[in-house]
DNA sequence: GACGCGACTGCAAGCGCTTGCACTAACGTG
DNA sequence: CACGTTAGTGCAAGCGCTTGCAGTCGCGTC
């Protein structure tokens, strides 16, 4: 493996002139540096990053948390961070949570492997918190605010109370709710926000309740969901589901018992699926992508030395329209 | 930042001993190593990643190449290969090669971070193939087989009969298949195979030829490839498409153009795409998951030691009927 | 012409672990 | 009882870089 003394002694300089030349930090005249560099190029010299890390105390690599790699939303996130980071020459280390979130974060993460972490859909309470914070690497937290960490939000209250309010436009009365199931619930704030949202818009309506189904936030768990709904005598007229793969699994559902939407039920969700557009499906669109790419950006700043901001911030969403929900027939 | 000479002494040992006990390597009685877990505990002590990693050579890291991050094949073939590794310790660091693939492969996999590598549906050249070997690490290639590389392989020419021949058993003689444009047959093989073994079934019933369609493998592209093919005079009565979002994109489309699937149309996909039990979709599943936790088993037991195969044997494959294949209507 | 100053460059001391080797002590064995 | 073994432990030399510090050199100034 050829080191940093073959490409010292190919371009006749020392090892200290080569560091600084190859990493750009620290003066070196361009003639040197343009012999460094082609002998690098010429041997295939590339620089260890254990060694690097241990003596500068850089990593060159950001760890990723997520709860999840195979599902949508996850994986689009993902796509965006890896994006906005790779184009700064940093590696992502990935940590997928499953059910051993205590290990992931207690050794794993620890290794100081990293220079900076992302997590994303992960609330920490006081003491995980904590425990990252004495990390001393800058932290992007997508998830609910905590005043303990960086976060970058969407308020999922103002998300809930818009699909909702859209739906009480149309002139919908009879409107349930697909949320989320309790082991669903357990690791996220952001399903009970959606459904605060939903009941707060409700209630300013004088509608005082409104049944909710909860589900596991795949179509599968939403058609069940739906189908229960649909089935409720006094069926809804508007379903307003918590997340676009249980939005379609709704209208999967209402198909099958041949209801047509939205004749004669308006179906809305929250995410901007890919597939939301092959339904028709009416959506809150959160922009999954440009939140990673956000996440990368302000973990790139911080890298760079700018201020730790403690709320980046909240994340744009926006209603998207299709065919999926109108006014309830009479 | 505790380290391993606070462990030691806290445990009163040398650093040595720490080392051994915590990493399991070579003689330490029970007692200490009791003694020194305690205290490294005691003191939230993890190893520094780089410096064990400089020391001893080994990263407790495995590299994952991937072609994109969100399209659902790579992200559950990625889910599978985490749930592997980490439950052996080890992190994994993930390069989306996206459009940069030369630089991905000549710089970041090259920083010796990692201890293996996997790569996913990218072929590799014989240049590239031998710029991996180099690397001196095992490396697992989830793509046609490569006799420079360990590959894992799918046997898409049999995947391509496999789906062809389903139709032509079911009386279809006007055929066509969705595959893949120039762009997206760059980088893969996969493709080009599943065409061949299309255009072998065909013409072992005597069918000399049959339109192709070039799409992206998204939704949207096979739904346009499909547009296409049914607007042709002369509409096949059948439809392959080489994904199974292609194969999606075509029910949709076929639907908007007031086509019934299987009635006027039958469609058949490859993936096995959980999303494809809601479209009744007819499909060859290659058990994407599976495909990952092979890849990490593979990686891991020639970490362990063992002889690296060249050919890790074929991934399985199966026929999947559900209600979009039926006989051609008189 | 002496001096101060920057711009470069090299020396060498680490970074925080792992591990070959040497050593000690405790056990059989013949 | 002397001796070979083996298990358990410590010493200290790295692993391959980065970087503070100390030169060296060429210039511009007074």
């Amino acid at each position: 493996m050829v080191g940093i003394d073959d490409v010292a002694r190919a371009a006749g300089v020392s090892t200290a002139t080569v560091s600084r030349a190859l990493s750009g930090r620290g003066p070196v005249s361009a003639a040197t540096r343009e012999r460094v560099m082609v002998a690098a190029e010429s041997l295939g010299y590339v620089v260890s990053a254990a060694a690097s890390s241990l003596a500068s105390g850089r990593a060159r690599a950001v760890g990723v948390v997520v709860p999840f790699l195979d599902r949508w939303f996850f994986s689009t996130v993902l796509a965006g961070i890896s994006d906005g980071l790779v184009r700064h020459g940093y590696d992502i280390t990935l940590y997928s949570v499953g059910d051993e979130r205590r290990r992931v974060f207690d050794d794993h993460v620890r290794r100081r492997r990293i220079d900076a972490l992302i997590t994303i859909a992960l609330e920490s309470d006081a003491e995980e918190s904590a425990s990252l914070r004495r990390l001393g690497v800058p932290i992007v937290a997508i998830a609910g605010p905590n005043p303990l960490l960086t976060t970058l939000t969407v308020d999922d209250l103002a998300v809930g109370r818009l699909a909702t309010a859209h739906l009480l436009a149309l002139g919908h009365r009879r409107v349930a709710h697909i949320g989320a199931d309790a082991a669903t619930a357990a690791g996220s704030t952001v399903p009970a926000l959606r459904r605060r949202g939903f009941e707060e818009a409700l209630a300013e309506e004088g509608i005082a309740e409104a049944p909710v189904y909860p589900a596991d936030f795949t179509i599968e768990g939403g058609s069940a969901a739906a189908a229960r709904a649909l089935d409720a005598d006094h069926r809804p007229t508007a379903l307003f589901a918590a997340s676009d793969e249980m939005a379609i699994g709704a209208i999967l559902a209402a198909r099958e018992k041949g209801l047509r939407v939205p004749d004669d039920v308006s179906i809305i969700g929250v995410d901007g699926h890919e597939l939301g557009r092959w339904f028709g499906l009416t959506t809150v669109d959160q922009f999954a992508r440009g939140q990673g790419e956000r996440a990368a950006a302000a973990v790139l700043a911080e890298l760079d030395g700018a201020e730790p901001a403690r709320g980046l911030g909240t994340l744009p969403f926006e209603l998207v329209e299709r065919g999926s929900t109108a006014p309830p027939s009479a």
